[in-house]
DNA sequence: GTCTATACTACGATAGAC
DNA sequence: GTCTATCGTAGTATAGAC
């Protein structure tokens, strides 16, 4: 990247050594200008941090509306069509754990996740609570024999499948035994994340 | 804790705020000593960061060593014997994710996840690498079909559903609805982990 | 709006008393 | 082994020039 805006270095910069060990002087540096612009543009350090939880769930809403759009025309109240579905939308979840991009991102919101402040408020509300929503709405369809709250915890753990690409990548090269993620390894782990996903909510009550 | 050690007191600064916004005098503090004394142990502040990784990985490898000890047993080479193994193994995982002693460890290992160092290692070769070998074993057994990378695909987004219990602990209580993980949950959430494991393994090739 | 200059605090490392 | 004292550096925030 040439030149980052404010807010881009702002989420590295914090993804990388977190609030307090980022600093406003780094960040203005790597975005080309001045430690004092951050003030005016954001108040404080404080402020350029919630700005910067703004813009990340803004960004994943922004890269997963075409997915979320295509699997409701899909789901069309079927068992088979929540499944279908689903699986589209934790395939378009896996590429983003995937894709280069996500990587800033996820430093800056397992920080959070562990220990969450007044960003993760901003996350939360600004992108997950509907995606986790929509997911358990369509897992009722799939799976009728689960309860409400057994939907949740399913859905929950679903998205680890997921999550664990992005969040213990180091570990996911190290099993596999690659150094990076190329596209061959990503389908493999895409197919592999189907293929649960498919046992899991093809699963009739016993 | 009345007073932890040097190293716990590390572990938890560290894992809060990073490396770099750690700070030895903080951590010396709450250990109730000096920050010299850190020097005098353990040579610099990156000696005690690589110290702390040994000692997370020591600690995982202590708790986790009775159930392992305990599943080789129940592996008797069978297809059953390996899918036994593989639930209790994973159960034991996910008690650990719950349990509040794994919360500093969590967030020290994420941080070295995203942005690997020479801590990454002390962890991996410490305790990483021998558990999920083990699972990449027993999971040849239960899914024959399987080719060796896609066993260790399979492994990795299976370790995702029990590793997001802690790794995305904000986003589970938000989505349960509960402000902390009390043992009903607990238990909703293992058997749900254990629901989705056994349909996973069980799958016949199609 | 964006810069320089500065006030004040806290950092890691080290030296040396005991 | 554990402490205090201190050095040089770097942090946030603010004030004020332009």
């Amino acid at each position: 990247m040439a030149m980052p805006s404010i807010l881009e270095a702002a989420i590295e910069q914090f993804g990388r050594s977190g609030f307090e060990g980022a600093s406003t002087r780094a960040i203005a540096a790597a975005a080309g200008t001045t430690m004092s612009s951050i003030t005016y543009h954001f108040g404080s350090k404080h402020g350029l941090y919630l700005a910067a939880a703004d813009h990340i769930a803004q960004r994943i809403a922004e890269m997963q509306a075409p997915t979320v759009e295509r699997m409701r025309n899909v789901a069309d109240g079927s068992r088979e069509g929540a499944i279908a579905a689903l699986l589209g939308l934790f395939d378009s979840f896996a590429l983003m754990m995937l894709c280069a991009e996500s990587a800033p991102w996820a430093r800056f919101i397992l920080r959070e996740q562990q220990e969450p402040t007044e960003a993760f408020e901003r996350l939360y509300g600004g992108v997950m609570h509907r995606m986790s929503e929509q997911v358990v709405e369509w897992l009722r369809l799939a799976r009728p024999d689960l309860s409400e709250r057994e939907a949740r915890a399913t859905a929950i753990v679903m998205f680890g499948q997921t999550m664990i690409l992005r969040a213990g990548r180091a570990t996911v090269c190290r099993v596999i035994g690659v150094e990076t993620i190329d596209d061959e390894v990503a389908a493999l782990l895409r197919a592999r994340l189907r293929s649960n996903l498919l046992a899991i909510l093809r699963e009739e009550p016993t």
